[in-house]
DNA sequence: AGATGGCACTCAGCCCTGGAGAGTGCTAAA
DNA sequence: TTTAGCACTCTCCAGGGCTGAGTGCCATCT
């Protein structure tokens, strides 16, 4: 009972199941591949893949199905990466270059993603820990709050309300802050600012503080913690989602129902965590209940790191039942997370 | 056969549909409303309903179902306002407060829509057609490229890419665009349009453009225009979506399946257009048909306009089955348009 | 020892049937 | 105009029998 064939017996369950979405039998087995071998032999072969935990029956008298476990060990040792035809890459670079702004960019992967896969997408802000500071702008709002908008010499722009303290005398710090004001701690920020990096911003900012007087310096310093807080690690919180649709059309049937499915996707957070977990370089493969969470332990995500000149900032992938086209998946993911790379800016 | 009994059973048709899923026959309908009279007599009026278009049955021998028709009826004469109570709208006001951003606080409306209401929530960005320019960024990206950030006074934040202009000789505009160059455009433009509305924007930047001299005038001039284009009217294009997970856990059952609501709702150009038709003082309804998209007749779409200072600058909605708690839809949706008015920056 | 053919067994899926239940429409009477 | 009664219709469900696909095992062949 030759070991390879029997690995060979596993990817053709895989690829039938895949293809045909019904449990497959040694019988079609022998038809639709060349085996060499009569149902009887593949009945065997069948029989100790499922005592090694890589296929299994939905009931007696049924065909094989491949379990989570048979998923790992074709796509780690049986699956051929099948890149995509030239075309597919056109498409790719043009619907990639037509883009006007970052967002676009970053929804029109989604979409790229979700129409090459069929499946969901998922696509990550890049982060900002790396990024200069190229400008910041003060907006005021109301009495009590300005808007702080920090545009990254990376393109990014980012948004922040900023709650200003009260004075020890108990009226607003806002109260007084008229459009000169504002000009001049605006002017300050950008002066001594411009260009620095999210380390050094820190010290430069305490000069600012500084500098700029008491009745000045809770506001100064108030817009300085949000700054450094926007720019820090914890807020690579965006992400975009497309391809939702697909999970219902696709016919693709789980044993929960969908709602599990598409309610793990709503929670932004816990997804975001999944993508960044699986950020390595290449692409990586989460299978059924290798992912913890609840939702989704009937699907398989495909994940790739992307960043700009060769160390990762962000994630995108592919969210699809466990019986999902591997190599195509992996295919379409990598192709999308490279162009991306290149398109993006620095 | 008094008509105001008839509609009377018309809301207790609607009223029961909606709690119980199930077509409501005349029995039932006596036992669970005071009608005062016998399910016979019911039944006459049952049948005068159904020829009036109002109600159907699914088949023979099974109880009545509201038709779209009825629905409407139901809406425009039947239902009573229920307003929200207390804690809801306390609950409202403290989770709109805690946003950090107008991203954030659209975001976070949506939940709560989708929430209260049990159904997908669609949040419209606000337009930008009424805002004054507070500050334009200019960040090179590449040799042919520039990113435009344009502040508004109303603090939301756009990013447009903007593809410069080859010269007339045949070199690109940007090469020799420096630092200081772009630092000096800015200023110029910084300087005239501050402050300044859409409408009389384009007037101060050709005066911009004339006084950069003909080395930048190309540049100044694509970047003129793409901050009109970006405040111009075709640009309030985002949207917010939120509790699409509701769709499938709500055990609401399409007869095409959930997937072309799913596409519809994917669809974010088409959805606006629906949203800005119904954006109307007060709260709207489209009832199932009444919607023309393909996907959503089986749907119905509770909106509301919302600004901050009286005037509609976009809407938000929910969208569930036919079959939903039309009152209470109505209800919160309303509630968060307010809140959102007020809480909104101006 | 490994491959094969044969055979008995299991079980989901399908169709058919009959009965139960819910609801209607109609008619005649109050 | 309302009501009671009655015949009729139709869905839903459970039971029973059949079919087909697929397996596991055993005896046999190479």
């Amino acid at each position: 009972m030759s070991e390879e064939r029997r690995l060979e017996v596993l990817r053709a369950i895989v690829e039938d199941y895949v293809t045909t979405r019904e449990p497959v039998g040694s019988r079609m087995l022998t038809e639709r591949h060349r085996l060499g071998v009569s149902p009887a032999t593949i009945r065997n072969d069948m029989a100790a893949l499922e005592d090694a935990g890589y296929i299994a029956q939905p009931h007696t008298s049924a065909g094989r199905v491949p379990t989570d476990a048979g998923y790992r060990v074709f796509v780690d040792r049986l699956a051929e990466v099948r890149p995509l035809n030239v075309p597919q890459k056109r498409a790719i670079e043009t619907f990639l270059s037509e883009a006007i702004d970052l967002d676009d960019v970053l929804t029109r992967a989604g979409r790229l993603i979700a129409q090459l896969t069929g499946q969901v997408a998922v696509v990550q802000y890049p982060s900002l820990r790396r990024s200069g500071l190229r400008h910041l702008e003060l907006v005021p709002v109301a009495d009590s709050r300005i808007l702080v908008v920090v545009i990254t010499d990376t393109g990014r722009v980012e948004q922040r309300y900023c709650e200003l303290p009260v004075r020890p005398d108990g009226t607003d710090a806002g109260t007084d802050l008229d459009e000169g004001t504002l000009g001049e701690l605006r002017a300050r920020f950008n002066a001594a600012a411009a260009g620095k990096r999210l380390a050094d911003l820190t010290g430069v900012f305490a000069g600012v503080v500084e500098s700029v007087g008491p009745r000045l310096s809770g506001v100064a310093q108030a817009v300085a913690d949000l700054v450094v807080e926007t720019l820090g690690e914890e807020n690579e919180e965006r992400i975009v989602l497309a391809g939702t649709a697909n999970l219902a059309r696709s016919g693709a049937t789980f044993e929960q129902g969908l709602s599990p499915v598409l309610e793990a996707l709503e929670e932004q957070v816990v997804l975001l965590g999944l993508l960044t977990e699986m950020a390595t370089d290449g692409v990586g493969v989460r299978i059924g209940h290798e992912n913890r969470l609840d939702g989704l332990t009937e699907t398989s995500v495909v994940a790739s790191g992307y960043g700009s000149d060769g160390d990762t900032v962000a994630s995108l992938g592919s969210i699809g039942p466990t019986r999902m086209d591997y190599p195509g998946t992996i295919a379409s993911v990598r192709a999308v997370a490279r162009y991306l790379s290149r398109v993006l800016p620095n």
